[in-house]
RNA sequence: GGGGCGAUGGCGGAAUUGGUAGACGCGUUGGUCUUAGGAACCAAUAUGGCAACAUGUGAAGGUUCGAGUCCUUUUCGCCCUACCA
């Protein structure tokens, strides 16, 4: 028997569906659509195995739901702006564009050897201003709606570089490439207001019933509604002051206040700006700031004013204002009141500064509270708090007090949000530029339409600071309305570039507009979205964001959840491998000898192995796909990267699990030609139906584990499918049957492991099997035909199994346990004192 | 500090959602074939025991005819987030 030729087969069926454009789609309004989507990567160079291990997922379900007669489209794109081309550009003397390339069409080669069921005809790249173009387009219409607006902002500045760092880039307050210390610099920027959608980003979630809670509840907390008060508080001073307002979501522990506490952003704070003092005091502030983010809780802080504070329950209690590092100007108003007895920050800083704590709430049964190290911030009984002693707390204290400040207006009740507006500025060449210019006074002026896209100026190579297009004095320069104006040499966040590229995939040709109407209406919402959890928050809350602004004033363009399933995937991990000199090794350095592990190059120095952990280059312990296709064929890799995790968990990667996927395959090769020999044999018909309920119930479970997204459990069903049909074939079954059952399960294997259903299909198709492109109709009587094993059990005591028949009735079931010896002794001259009867499962006899 | 998730053989993981605990794979052991195998095939594989049987899902209680699954308490681990007032 011949072997079987992954190279050569796939390869062919490859070609054959590139050739007949298997999977490109169109509008089909007699079809339900499905759109299936997987994040698109970044074209950093090669595919990774999270990338495999992301659109094998993507990929079973799109090619499954195409089966059962959706029309499935299932696109590919590039995130292809961003900072790592334009590193790469600078190391090694290139321009971005031609290595963002060259990369694309490195990866797309990969991915095709995946066998993945995309539609190439819809691919975009969003660094092509054929794209970026719409996303101008996209800027000026949320300007005109009000979202889009400028303000001075902190930034992470690198002064070596000369450029603006993400938090990320940051590294105990330095730059990451420089290892420059890191300043704060206050630039102008451009943001999205997406605080304005606080609320329907929130409430928006409740509608998301296929997303999963831990992405919901992350986005929940990262809007961080909170309900409270704003309270007003007079200060005594013979400065220009009048009242500083504080945000609270605790009004009710005001009769315990002893101290007001500012963010050194504060605006009172210019009262102060010559106090050498607090120069000093803010200066360290900002050091703990930056370089010891790693310490979880710095030490609480403050400078004492000469201010005072009156509390506004009680007009005689006055006390001190101090500015605190703990504060920030970024949330709520930037200055809180302290009650020290029930804010565990709050009592730090008190028994730093010796300031009174006077506890306000105390537990429901107890006279008193004694409050030492640990604030008390649980529910109980307002005391100490005059006429609103008694209240339960917080159920009662809080909308009673809020009551009473705002009818004494000494306080407003107010919501608030964690959430901030979305600085979408960056100061770097390879992104989208924001198509805005400014006059002669520096205003900022829209770009008209017709003179879009502004696109980015060829370039031969990055000067290693600043930003390249700042530098660009011809490039700068743009005519409006007959004015030379000068352009923004800001480019957009690349989160802007991937908050509606789904709305691209519907439409990639449309040149009048970012998207075509109608086909958005057909397509969107994505059905099911996959891709890693890292994105559960920015990226899936931008592209929420988008749908909102879009939808903003529109009559055509009302959806605003652009994702209706979302899933998650884990990440893809290998053991580590260090030397004796603690450097990492990489697994293709290293050689099995008994078990054990050595360097190649030295094979008498064993490795120390790690644990498990996410592939990182870091680490050195990724694993190529490129080459793991190329050894194993792509249906070998798609097999085991579902195989032995459940597609939400991590995964480990081993080469034992990849081998045994890959001998998988030839085995049902070989179990493919023994097929083809009994079916040239021709068997006369057999009055058995075993072959039916193997295959339906294989049909059957493959289903459902798709539908459930338990992958692992589908491969588990092939290996379980193949030992059954594998003992079965010696049973002589007749021709019909076979090629009808055999022809179907490969229609059930083959969104796994494509090329090689179709090859055996094709094959079948020679003998006479029709139903090619259809997901087969499980016969449900030829399920309920099976046996049944019926659990027996004594006094809740599995006693034994009964091979009956289904739907088998009580009293049928008791005869058949009196005729089993074994069963039978337990019962027999026993009275039963009680009977659990489970149709079809279980019996439990209490004796 | 806050939030979320989890703990099942030597390992990755199943368990129809309260009904045979350990599917399937890896590994291990034994066997067959082979010049040989790290190939292929067959068999065994939770623990103790020759067996009948007993025990067993991080720990301790509870509900139930019956608990990996539900409730209470507790320990440990992972992830996210972080001075959010």
């Amino acid at each position: 028997m011949e072997r079987y030729n992954f190279k050569k087969i796939e390869e062919k069926w490859q070609n054959h569906w590139e050739k007949e454009k298997s999977f490109s789609t169109k509008i089909d309004k007699s079809k339900e659509k499905f759109y299936c989507l997987e994040m698109f990567p970044y074209p950093s160079g090669k595919i990774h195995m999270g990338h495999v291990r992301n659109y094998a997922i993507g990929d079973v379900l799109a090619r499954f739901k195409s089966l059962k007669g959706y029309n499935v489209l299932h696109p590919m794109g590039w995130d292809s702006f961003g900072m790592p081309a334009e590193n790469a550009a600078r190391q090694n003397n290139l321009n971005p564009k031609d290595w963002t390339e060259s990369n694309i069409s490195n990866m797309k080669s990969q991915l095709k050897k995946l066998g993945l069921s995309i539609d190439w005809d819809r691919e975009i790249s969003t660094c092509s201003s054929d794209y970026y173009k719409h996303q101008q387009e996209f800027f000026l219409e949320l300007y005109d709606k009000g979202l889009v607006y400028r303000k001075e902002n902190y930034v992470n500045w690198d002064p070596v570089d000369e450029t603006v760092l993400a938090n990320e880039q940051v590294i105990e307050g330095k730059g990451w490439r420089s290892g420059a210390i890191v300043e704060r610099r206050k630039l102008n920027q451009w943001f999205f207001n997406i605080t304005k959608f606080s609320d329907e980003l929130l409430k928006g979630l409740d509608v998301l019933d296929q997303w999963p809670n831990k992405v919901k509840t992350m986005q929940k907390n990262w809007i961080g509604k909170s309900y409270g008060c704003e309270v007003n508080f007079k200060i005594e001073t013979d400065k220009d002051i009048d009242e500083i307002k504080c945000y609270t979501t605790r009004p009710d522990t005001l009769f315990g206040m002893s101290f007001l506490a500012l963010s050194v952003d504060h605006p009172i704070a210019k009262f102060y700006s010559e106090d050498p003092n607090f120069i000093k005091f803010k200066e360290e502030c900002s050091k703990i700031g930056t370089t010891e983010e790693s310490i979880a809780v710095a030490e609480k802080l403050g400078f004492k004013t000469d201010l005072l504070a009156i509390n506004p329950m009680n007009n005689k209690i006055k006390v001190p204002v101090y500015f605190a590092n703990f504060v920030l100007m970024d949330y709520g108003l930037g200055a809180v009141f302290g009650c020290p007895a029930h804010d565990q920050r709050d009592l730090d800083f008190a028994r730093k500064y010796n300031l009174k704590v006077t506890a306000v709430v105390k537990p429901e049964n107890e006279k008193d509270i004694v409050i030492e190290k640990k604030a008390y911030v649980d529910s109980g009984i307002l005391f100490n708090s005059d006429i609103f002693d008694g209240l339960k707390v917080p159920n009662e204290s809080i909308p009673e007090i809020i009551n009473y400040l705002e009818k004494n207006k000494f306080g407003v009740r107010q919501t608030n949000f964690r959430l901030k507006d979305w600085g979408i500025s960056r100061q770097r060449y390879w992104g989208c530029p924001i198509p805005i210019a400014y006059d002669e006074n520096n205003n900022p002026v829209k770009i008209p339409k017709e003179l879009l896209p502004i696109k980015l100026p060829e370039i031969k190579k990055l000067d290693s600071t600043g930003n390249p297009l700042d530098k660009m004095e011809d490039w700068k320069k743009i005519k409006i309305n007959g004015k030379v104006c000068i352009k923004e040499t800001d480019t957009l966040d690349t989160f802007v570039d991937s908050s509606w590229y789904f709305l691209r995939f519907c439409s990639p040709n449309q040149t009048t507009y970012g998207f075509d109407e109608e086909e958005v209406k057909y397509w969107m919402p994505v059905d099911q979205y996959i891709g890693g959890v890292e994105h559960a928050i920015l990226h899936l809350l931008y592209s929420r964001f988008f749908m909102h602004a879009l939808s903003l004033d529109n009559k055509n363009f009302n959806f605003k959840e652009p994702f209706k399933g979302l899933f998650t995937q884990g990440m893809v991990c290998h053991e580590t491998y260090k030397d004796q000199n603690n450097n990492w090794v990489s697994p293709d350095e290293l050689i099995t000898i008994n078990g054990k592990k050595f360097l190649k190059a030295d094979k008498t120095n064993e490795v120390i192995v790690g644990p498990s952990e996410s592939m990182s280059k870091s680490k050195k312990n990724t694993i190529d796909p490129e080459k793991i296709i190329q050894d194993y064929g792509a249906d070998s890799v798609r097999l085991f990267i579902l195989s032995d995790s459940p597609p939400e968990k991590d995964v480990q990667w081993s080469d034992e699990g990849m081998n045994s996927s890959f001998k998988f395959i030839q085995k049902l090769w070989m179990l493919n030609q023994k097929i083809f020999l009994e079916i040239n044999a021709d068997h006369p018909k057999n009055s058995e139906n075993k072959i039916e309920i193997i295959t339906n119930r294989f049909i059957y479970d493959v289903e459902k584990n798709i539908e459930n997204f338990s992958y692992n459990k589908i491969i588990a069903n092939f290996y379980e499918f193949y030992s059954a049909i594998n003992k079965l074939i010696n049973d002589k079954i007749e021709k019909k049957s076979l090629i009808e059952n055999y022809g179907n399960s490969l229609i059930a294997m083959s969104p796994v492991i494509p090329h090689f259903a179709n090859e055996c299909l094709e094959m079948l198709s020679i003998k006479g099997f029709k139903s090619k492109f259809i997901w087969p109709k499980i016969n449900k009587e030829i399920l309920k035909s099976d046996k049944i094993n019926f659990v027996v059990q004594i006094n809740g005591k599995t006693r034994g199994l009964l091979k009956v028949n289904n739907g088998i009735n009580e009293k049928d079931l008791i005869g058949k346990m009196r005729e089993d010896n074994k069963i039978n002794n337990y019962i027999k001259d026993k009275e039963f004192k009680k009977t659990i009867f489970i149709p079809n499962r279980l019996i439990n006899i209490i004796i």
